[in-house]
DNA sequence: AATGATTTTATGTATGCACATAATAACTCT
DNA sequence: AGAGTTATTATGTGCATACATAAAATCATT
């Protein structure tokens, strides 16, 4: 009998997978169990464990105790969208990045910015408005709330430079956070800005960020018209 | 000296973290190799590479051999969208699902949906238009286009009481796909059924999807203003 | 038959060891 | 000094073993 060598965990989970993709069990069927599939394989059981388990975080199967491994019933796609730098994604894409500062101030907040920041609602903040460019044409509205009692810091620094998205990262570690993508029509003065007729649909991202308890930023890019966030499954 | 039991690697990972997060060292900035850092939390080398791997899955370390581990420049926030059912989406937010088939035909897509879909232009496809409700209300419209060349047995399946999507994720297995995000201006039909105004900014989903070389399904969803799509960070 | 305790079992993980691999550092030779 | 070779080193992975843990199945008790 030909006894094909599975004997590292990358070769097993392609195996695993043909078989899912070829339909060998139907979603919702229990697999063999790790040391029945060890045995087949010809490999220890921690790495017909580490195989199967990479394909439960990716969603493709369903592990419990005891119960044992089945197909996933309907395997979650997970999109996993990176959030990068702005000035990267489009370095990335071979574009030539600009950037340019509206507006820099320390000023007290709206309510639905202080409230969403659990901020005292007098509480000065410094904010930000910046136009990223593509190529020299508009690509994205940046509107920054930065909270100044979390990341002091940001007080001493212009800005004029470097986005606020990038300081941020490397200056304002953040322990959890939270990310909303939206549709809206520009408000005439983001339109303006993105040299778009009034009342054009724009993609939205909202982003909201804090360190342990406190907020650190709260953003909002809006792109030019016909903006499309893509990802692979 | 008070020698604390990080003895699984869940531990060890949060140690790392909470250092990361303390700034117990800067960004870009190597951190002990995993034989020291074994030695330090007294459990085996195994045990950290567990930890420190999984927190360079979740972008927050570089490690490359020989040149070792270090803590990410600018931690790369991944946000992973469930991309899910849209009825488990609506019942998991306690609402009220419904669906309505709005058409369903056999028919020669346009050149752009057979072009993207690597499909013959003159090959038939099955088409469907249907609409999601939340609480009775009009949630999204589904337009999509299903390759009958990969997937006959969808030519069988009436679609008036399971949604495409439903059937799809469980009868049509993918090896890939992409998906897009974007904003538009709601053409005149979808506003229709979404009984919204005209012109109205909407938040659109497209995915495609592949099993091997073959195309399996492309569609589209218009969703209501004002929707939404969120996930922490 | 319902309830609760016990056994069984599949996955989850820790460990020590060995070797593989990639990338840097050191060295040698011209 | 420069080029090519070799050694060193940190991570990556495989394996055998042992034990932990969750959950199902079974058995015992009322």
């Amino acid at each position: 009998m030909n006894r094909p060598a599975f004997r590292n965990w990358q070769t097993v989970q392609e195996e695993v997978l043909r078989r899912i993709h070829a339909r060998e069990g139907k979603p919702g069927e229990l697999i063999p169990n790790e040391a029945e599939l060890a045995r087949e394989f010809g490999c220890a059981r921690a790495t017909v464990n580490r195989a199967l388990r990479s394909l439960a975080d990716a969603g493709l199967l369903d592990r419990r105790r005891k119960a044992g491994t089945r197909i996933a019933l309907q395997p979650v796609a997970k999109a996993t969208i990176d959030i990068s730098i702005i000035r990267h994604e489009l370095e990335a894409r071979g574009q030539k990045y600009g950037y340019q500062l509206l507006t820099r101030a320390v000023r007290t907040p709206p309510a639905q910015i202080s409230g969403a920041m659990r901020s005292p609602a007098s509480e000065n903040m410094l904010h930000l408005r910046a136009l990223h460019l593509a190529d020299d044409h508009p690509y994205a509205v940046e509107d920054r709330w930065i909270n100044t009692t979390t990341v002091p810091q940001a007080l001493d620094e212009p800005f004029d430079q470097l986005s606020g998205n990038e300081w941020l990262l490397t200056n304002a570690p953040y322990t959890h956070g939270e990310i909303a993508f939206s549709a809206a029509t520009a408000p005439d003065s983001d339109a303006r800005l993105l040299s778009c007729p009034a009342k054009s649909a724009v993609f939205i991202i909202d982003r909201l960020t804090w360190d342990h308890g406190a907020s650190v930023t709260k953003v909002r890019l809006t792109y030019a018209p016909g903006h499309q966030l893509r990802t692979a499954l």
